[in-house]
DNA sequence: GAGGATTATGTTATCGATACCATCGACGAG
DNA sequence: CTCGTCGATGGTATCGATAACATAATCCTC
């Protein structure tokens, strides 16, 4: 189809189902954005050319003209973990009952990239921009700013948003499900997953994933600290492999060095499921002799599943309400607030 | 930012770019479009002014005019699942390579939407569309034909593409399965999950999810006949609850059925892990009485994790290649097949 | 039934780029 | 020294819609 010898294809135009409907094009552009503006009669034979041509629209022509894209783009980092998929599916699904469409970007990872596609993302004109980084070059920030479009970061709540906000707090989600844990009895708490060292010199080499789950042990030295039970046992976890793997591998490490570990705090419910697995191997029961707890609420963490105790993060609540945000903010409403925390919720199941 | 009372945005457009350098605004269109063509002179002030005015080309206008947009839409039932969020990961990661971007759409698993949203994706006037469906409406399918761009349906593989196809059999990985399942020395095997009956009157009532469950089930059917492994064992599946939910509720009601059964193709992994915790939960020792085998090789299935023997799917791959069949196809290339089998392997795990 | 208000429709300019063709200058060959 | 060629650059029309303004048709009221 379409090959390079095959003339390029031509669609119908507004002038055309004007033509065959005896109008001006601007009628017909009329029937179609505010119908109730032309006569019942204007409109049918409008309307008949308009099926009778099977015209399309070009939503391009029409947004050079009217300068508005009706697009929003978003940038993740990545689909695959599954972390941001419902996000996204939140947010189209707000966005198309607005009759809004989505530009989605993947940026891997890496402020750099997130700042290329930034810049091609603009280049559309959207109408707002969704992150999911809460961290971003200095050109990035600057270019974001220059858009003069709404601009929501989501899952992590910066100090200092670009404009506004949408998700939780994942320092406080580590104090709690650490305090949970200590509140069912657990004395001697062990985190893994997400601990790999800073790189040197700054924010450099970490990727999100790695500032998140920083963000949640931090959390979690907090709440230790706070209830007087030592020292964070955290083991350093070498790259490579998937989370589930880190899982089993870490708690392994951690076990060897803190035998009396009695719970484990993991990054992640994939993390988790690793732990689980490990325990398993080893004979240890869960929880009698360790609490497990994961972080997410994934679909296999439920009782007809692992039985995962964990946090639950509302990802796709917090996609639905990043569009909202942004076309209300597009028809000029003011937020109520920059910052929106939707919070997240400890499930208590069987393993804590 | 930007209520409705600030005056609209005002981009700096390639005029004011040229008038800074001192050029024509086609100079400028050739310093960003192909470089060789001017003299390096001309070229670094051009570039030079792009950098200070900050200039951010549009688009918009671009497409209109070269009448090409460096857009491809996908429309996908659902990124919640996990089922598609990785190939639509690679097919982002594929267009990106070449400069492309993505617009995505979710058709909740409904023909109907998925027309709509295929309108609405042809006003952009994308320059190719990648579908995970391969059941359209009849109107659809002529606006597919209609829009003259490469169209690619994903996942399955339809009898009669609209255009190009990308996937496997669903049929004839269940069918391996079960042969796998049998060459392990099972001989009563039941199916789980993907088993709702057909709506009557077709397939209006039935989601894409399940036809391709019941693919997957046919294809264990057939498996049976060909090793004489009696009449299907498949329980009514009601709707409702997650698939882990279903996989637990499904496993307890067909061994209610056949309480002889030795082993269980489940339609997907979640389902699977509802099977196996419900197997748990009665004290069935899997595999030693009750094989249990999935579908998808998510992520919690590694050996690290369920340990689940189960078939996995090139789901990135598909995404992957069917970029790359559309930007080959809208550069006048012949494929060399339209219909493009990725295939499926059996990962032999733990659990059968 | 005339005048003003209101509704329905049309005309023209414009959005910001690229396509197409024209022009200009430099350089080498004869 | 002149002509032809080629590389570099520019002018103008155009893509397909909408905005803004203008006008024609209809309505209502006294």
């Amino acid at each position: 189809m379409n090959d390079a010898s095959s003339p390029p294809h031509r669609w119908v135009t507004m002038q055309d189902v004007a033509r065959t409907a005896g109008v001006s094009t601007i009628t017909v552009s009329r029937v179609l954005r505010t119908p109730e503006k032309v006569r019942a009669a204007t409109r049918d034979r409008v309307q008949a050319a308009v099926r009778d041509l099977g015209y399309v629209p070009d939503q391009v022509a029409g947004s050079l003209s009217s300068r508005e894209s009706r697009l929003v783009a978003a940038l993740v980092s990545t689909l695959s973990g599954s972390i941001f998929a419902s996000t996204v599916d939140g947010l189209a699904r707000s966005l198309r009952e607005a009759d809004h469409q989505l530009l989605l970007g993947t940026t891997e990872y890496s402020t750099a990239s997130e700042q290329a596609l930034i810049a091609t993302a603009l280049s559309r004109r959207p109408d707002g921009i969704v992150l999911t980084s809460g961290e971003h070059t200095p050109a990035a920030r600057a270019m974001l700013v220059g858009a003069g479009i709404p601009v929501v970061e989501v899952w992590e709540l910066p100090e200092d948003p670009v404009d506004m906000a949408v998700g939780f707090s994942n320092f406080e989600a580590g104090r709690a499900m650490t305090r949970h844990l200590h509140a069912v009895g657990r004395q001697r708490i062990g985190f893994v997953g997400g601990s790999r060292p800073a790189a040197a010199g700054g924010d450099e080499g970490a990727t999100e994933g790695d500032r998140r789950g920083r963000l949640r042990r931090q959390g979690y030295a907090a709440a230790l600290a706070e209830l007087g039970l030592g020292e964070p046992r955290v083991v350093p976890d070498p790259a490579g492999g998937s989370m589930v793997e880190r899982g089993a591998r870490d708690l392994a490490a951690l076990l060897e060095r803190w035998p009396d570990t009695d719970a484990v705090f993991c990054s992640s419910d994939s993390v988790a499921l690793g732990a689980l697995s490990e325990a398993r191997r080893r004979g240890i029961a869960v929880p009698d002799r360790l609490a497990v707890a994961g972080f997410g609420d994934f679909e296999f963490a439920g009782d007809s599943g692992l039985g995962l105790t964990t946090v639950s993060i509302p990802g796709h609540a917090i996609g639905a309400e990043a569009g909202r945000l942004l076309l209300a903010a597009k028809r000029g409403e003011k937020p109520t607030a920059r910052i929106l925390d939707l919070g997240f919720a400890i499930i208590r199941r069987a393993t804590a």
